[in-house]
DNA sequence: GACCAGGCACATC
DNA sequence: GATGTGCATGGT
């Protein structure tokens, strides 16, 4: 069924890019707030936003939570959106200080669904950037859809275009229940397989799917 | 100058 | 529930 097809695929990315090393970012809160920056925006001008924060010595919980929004937004005017984002970033700010008081290793302990129900109900964290998070930032075993994965995958038949979030996820999914068992060096073969799948699909997405200028010919998926 | 980028919330039908 | 729109910078 479509589980090979997924392996398969899975390998050829594999051998074809390497490993991605992903997410970039030095810790879990760079990620998660790297998370939201990146919503609809093109990651060098992340990554700008991010220098700013850091050269003000600013990229901790407790210092961005003491800005002003204003302040924040100026910060990350490279990422786009920043008057929108300076408050989901808040927002965000608000749930982990609260939550978790500001600790990540206290957040990794929580189980993985009500963990992601929560994340959703925070204003400006929908499914991408909630899984993104839980994936990237915390370890956990999801795997994250993105517009690449439906345009990709729907042509190569394994999803339908119209297929939601969920069931487009749960698709990938299920390449883990062949396995069984669910010892920890299991779960950690799949969270790094869900993270290298992830980012391998944005890099090929990049290089060869590009809207204006598909290069479908040269793909290294051509004929799978 | 148009189009796109590692989305989401909200309005409207 | 499906579709459209605003948010907004910077690279191609």
């Amino acid at each position: 069924m479509s589980t090979e097809k997924l392996l398969g695929i899975y390998s050829k990315l594999y051998t074809t890019f390497g490993p991605q090393y992903w997410w970039p970012g030095n810790s879990s809160f760079e990620i998660m707030v790297g998370a939201i920056l990146t919503q609809n925006t093109n990651w060098a001008n992340v990554e700008k936003a991010i220098l700013n924060l850091k050269s003000e010595k600013l990229l901790d919980a407790r210092k961005l939570d003491k800005l002003s929004v204003s302040r924040l937004a100026e910060l990350i005017k490279p990422a786009g959106c920043f008057n929108v984002k300076a408050k989901r970033l808040k927002d965000f700010l608000n749930f982990f200080l609260k939550e978790y008081n500001g600790n990540i290793g206290k957040m990794r302990k929580i189980d993985l669904n009500i963990l992601r129900r929560q994340l959703l109900e925070v204003n400006g964290i929908g499914p991408e950037t909630a899984d993104s998070i839980l994936l990237y930032a915390l370890g956990k075993k999801i795997f994250v859809v993105d517009a690449y994965t439906k345009r990709i995958f729907s042509r190569h038949g394994i999803i339908n275009q119209k297929d939601s979030y969920q069931q487009v996820q749960e698709t990938f999914m299920r390449l883990d229940s062949s396995s069984g068992k669910s010892t920890c060096k299991t779960i950690d073969r799949w969270v790094k397989l869900f993270n290298e799948y992830h980012a391998l699909i944005v890099r090929l997405a990049k290089e060869f799917c590009l809207k204006s200028k598909p290069r479908c010919e040269i793909c290294p998926l051509k004929g799978m």
